[in-house]
DNA sequence: GTCTATAGTGTGATAGAC
DNA sequence: GTCTATCACACTATAGAC
């Protein structure tokens, strides 16, 4: 419960933030939102047109600031390589999983287009980043001649949001560090002997 | 609808199946599964004790075809890497996702042990085949010494689980295939320069 | 073994008082 | 701007007739 000096429409995406990542968009009623932010259904339905209009903007929150964490490993200091692997064992809640890719599995998510696009383009855009970082090391003489950064990429993103699924089966964080480090190992074959950064 | 020649109970299961791969088990309500199925309330209170058990019946099921046809990749002809290679091609509805997989998103599953066991045995029964695969491939010379087939194997499943996810977003099978064809690309770099299929 | 009836609760939304 | 009252409907389950 939100009981501080939020107003009550932040605290209402707040909550709406919380329950779409723990319970999804199916399994997140209007009512339990305004139970966790302390507010009555009319203050829910001044700010906001309905359950969806409220969605979009928890959703847009969350993407701005998935998109805020990757950017801060991506851009840091350090070659290619290094920034991609500071991205894969950045710290992470591994067992509540990605609040961004939990929403594929929405299917009232996926079938409205206005509330998949925020999904979609964040899933992209970090795919995108990746593929830029990767490229680069790749000019740079980091990585061999022959990866591929954009395919490389997808691989990237997917072992992530894959982990995610592996770590909540397994109730254990223990198959999400797996498939990173076996997917570090794979890219340390594709460093150039006489990378930079070695 | 069902109006074929299975039994109520069957046909239960079938729908159930279908609507818990759509809609997860959050989104799937039993009235939902009963009108799917053509029966009544009555049946399905007679067949099952009630959504949890009905649900479990259709997991198992759903689990055990998920592994048969995953061994029919990993079991064929050819050599290691063909194999997790033909795993990796094979063809998927993958706009409807991993029907195991999806479950891992679902709260009410993950919460009830009975419900996720069948979820975490078969994504580990699928991590470990794939490190057979792998390992057998690494001690026939296929692949360097280097390659570590657990690891890897996580990262295999990850890839998938989440090119599903990719896919779901973007709404199109692009981004599984090239997070796909990423992996086996890292993969070709481990191959043994004097591999037995090549 | 299947059906309908019913119960009690929750859902998503609107109306109108304050 | 926030509240309570109310709505029509869906959810999960039980009871009891057939």
């Amino acid at each position: 419960m939100y009981t501080d000096r939020m107003t009550t429409s932040e605290r209402l995406i707040e909550s709406a933030r919380e329950l779409l990542w723990e319970r999804g968009y199916v399994g997140t009623s209007p009512k339990a939102i305004q139970q966790r932010a302390g507010a009555g259904q009319g203050s829910m339905y001044h700010h906001f047109t309905g359950k969806p209009d409220l969605a979009l903007a928890a959703i847009r929150r969350t993407a701005e600031q998935m998109r805020a964490t990757a950017e801060a490993s991506l851009s840091g200091p350090g070659g290619a390589y290094d920034r991609v692997r500071g991205y894969l064992l950045r710290e992470r809640d591994v067992l509540r999983g990605c609040p961004i890719g939990r929403l594929t599995m929405d299917p009232d998510v996926i079938a409205d287009p206005v509330l998949r696009q925020p999904v979609d383009e964040t899933l992209d855009w970090l795919r995108g980043r990746l593929a830029d970082v990767l490229a680069e090391g790749r000019e740079g003489g980091e990585f061999t001649a022959g990866l591929d950064p954009e395919r490389t990429a997808s691989t990237v993103v997917a072992t992530v949001q894959g982990g995610y699924v592996l770590a909540r089966a397994a109730e254990s964080a223990a198959p999400f560090d797996s498939a990173v480090e076996g997917l570090l190992a794979l890219l340390t074959a594709y460093r150039a002997p006489d990378s930079p950064s070695r």
